[in-house]
RNA sequence: CGGGACGUGGCGCAGUUUGGUUAGCGCACUGGUCUGGGGGACCAGGGGUCGCCGGUUCAAAUCCGGCCGUCCCGACCA
């Protein structure tokens, strides 16, 4: 653990990179782009996997697995799809010393091999719908990476579905979007818009997708999650035909959706400060730290005692709680420390504390300090985490809506991205070629479309045309 | 993949321009003493062959070539 962060304000690539670091998240594989995730990093990563697994679950979705490697033609089948990732996608040619007689696609997302098993698994209407998931890893050749943002492997979870009608494979996309929002905001809290992505930006394959678009502390965009409408595309590549309860064939509608290690990384970059992470509790590896304070041994014996069974209590309360009995660092350095992991409350103990029956307890994204009755700081530690998750989502709230902005003009957006960043919202045609300028020339895309095309209110920034989309700009990862 | 910067104990760096004894420093680490309510102090220790490969030379961290990797900006993308 070193000391000091660059500050957000100086150099946030910076900052980004050394809190990831030094809070013990993740570092660099050996092999080019690749990652390791560590303990904390992972830990975090389980807890919102948790939280979208049982949402899954209690949507009537069942986990499964399917293979890392596709064989190429099997890829090639759905042309848009294969076109849209070759650049990505990692081929082994070998196996065994020897060349294979066909190349196999390490999977850069299993659309491909999971239609290819569902034109074998649906025959009739009866078999629908399939509501599928796989938690797993995926790989794709990248030419610039960053811990958890964008590495060559990294871990997401994927649905894939397919139904019987259009109308029910629709609500299947946006009933995922809304969990991912639900997931993004509840627990992360990280305010997102939902909506649709342009043409331009959409997944290949797909006839429509679905972002969630979060804020980051620099104000760039961060997508969080995704969910696509994949309409007949797949079924028709892989020749998924079933019997209709009138007895005739017909091509099944499908689904996918997916979120990967990425949003941890999201966390990091929406709420951290220059002291460092500042993590939601509802998936804070550790929820509270008791930090115990004495100075002779007998002094050390007493305060670990009662830290020892606050700690017991939280933990049958259901509380992430750690007393941090190291004897080699003084209570200052595990201040900071804690304070750089993102802890959401410390509690401080020594032997005045345990005296008077009380403990300091310290919000970490408010910085308030008070002095609580030991026995209300075990009680009441499910509100005081309540009040902090929702203090971090109201700052980010905040941060966000201030820094988004509305403009009728291209030069309005031009300047606005340069000069402050953050979201800008402005009428736009729907024409793929004012999209193209407006990118080319700022460097911002659009990150998403109002989910019911709502009134612009004025005409394209580019071409002048009657507006047809309230488009929502912004530089994004 | 294009432009820029860089690679020296675990981490951060100096030394490289003007090759030359045992490659230094801070943090971290180990043992000890004093300490302990916001990143402690002192004493004593351990650890590197300078990203990798090759070349030039009596001699290479230092010069030359190739490769690998990292960071920033850009294009592409979860």
């Amino acid at each position: 653990m070193s000391k000091g962060l660059p500050k957000q304000s100086e150099d946030f690539p910076g900052w980004y990179q050394e809190v990831v670091k030094q809070a013990g998240m993740a570092e660099h594989g050996s092999a080019r782009g690749s990652q390791v995730i560590k303990p904390y990093g992972y830990a975090l990563w389980e807890n919102m996997q948790r939280a979208l697994d049982d949402r899954f679950k209690a949507t009537g979705h069942e986990n499964l697995m399917f293979p890392l490697l596709i064989p190429y033609s099997v890829l090639a089948r759905e042309e848009e799809h294969l076109e849209g990732f070759s650049a990505e996608v990692w081929t082994v040619t070998q196996g065994g010393g020897k060349e294979l007689e066909e190349p196999l696609a390490i999977r850069p997302t299993s659309e491909a091999t999971i239609w290819s098993a569902y034109s074998n698994w649906i025959q009739s209407y009866r078999d629908l719908p399939l509501l599928y998931n796989q938690w797993c890893n995926v790989m794709r050749y990248e030419l610039r990476t960053r811990l958890f943002l964008r590495t060559s492997e990294f871990l997401w979870q994927e649905g894939h579905t397919a139904h019987a009608t259009r109308d029910e494979a629709w609500e299947e996309a946006l009933q995922m979007l809304e969990i991912y929002r639900e997931v993004a905001e509840d627990i992360l809290c990280v305010p997102v818009l939902a909506g649709r992505k342009s043409e331009a930006q959409r997944f290949p394959g797909a006839d429509e997708t679905f972002p969630i678009e979060g804020m980051m502390r620099d104000k760039r965009a961060l997508q969080c999650g995704t969910s696509h409408f994949l309409g007949q595309n797949f079924s028709k590549a892989y020749d998924v035909k079933f019997l209709t309860d009138q007895g005739e064939q017909e091509y099944a509608w499908g689904t996918s959706w997916g979120w990967s290690t990425r949003m941890v990384g999201g966390t990091v970059m929406a709420h951290g400060d220059d002291k460092g992470l500042r993590l939601p509790p509802a998936v804070a590896p550790t929820q509270a730290v008791i930090v115990p304070i004495y100075k002779t041994d007998d002094e050390r014996t007493r305060v670990l005692e009662v830290a020892t069974k606050i700690k017991d209590g939280l933990v049958g309360n259901g509380v992430r709680v750690k007393v941090d009995d190291r004897d080699q660092h003084r209570p200052g350095f595990k201040f900071a420390e804690w304070e750089l992991k993102g802890v959401p409350v410390r509690m401080e103990l020594g032997p005045r504390d345990v005296e008077a029956d009380h403990v300091v307890m310290v919000d970490r994204v408010t910085g308030e300090k008070r002095t609580v009755a030991t026995d209300s700081a075990i009680a009441d530690m499910a509100s005081v985490l309540n009040a902090v998750q929702k203090a971090l989502r109201d700052d980010a709230t905040a941060f966000r809506d201030a820094n988004t902005h509305e403009a009728a003009t291209f030069d309005e957006v031009r300047e606005g991205v340069a000069a402050e960043g953050g979201f800008w919202i402005t009428p736009w045609c729907g024409d793929a070629q004012c999209e193209e300028k407006v990118s080319a020339e700022t460097s911002a895309s659009i990150r998403v479309l109002p989910l019911e095309r709502e009134d612009p209110g004025g005409p394209c920034l580019v071409c002048g045309n009657p507006g047809t989309e309230r488009a929502t700009w912004a530089k994004a990862y």
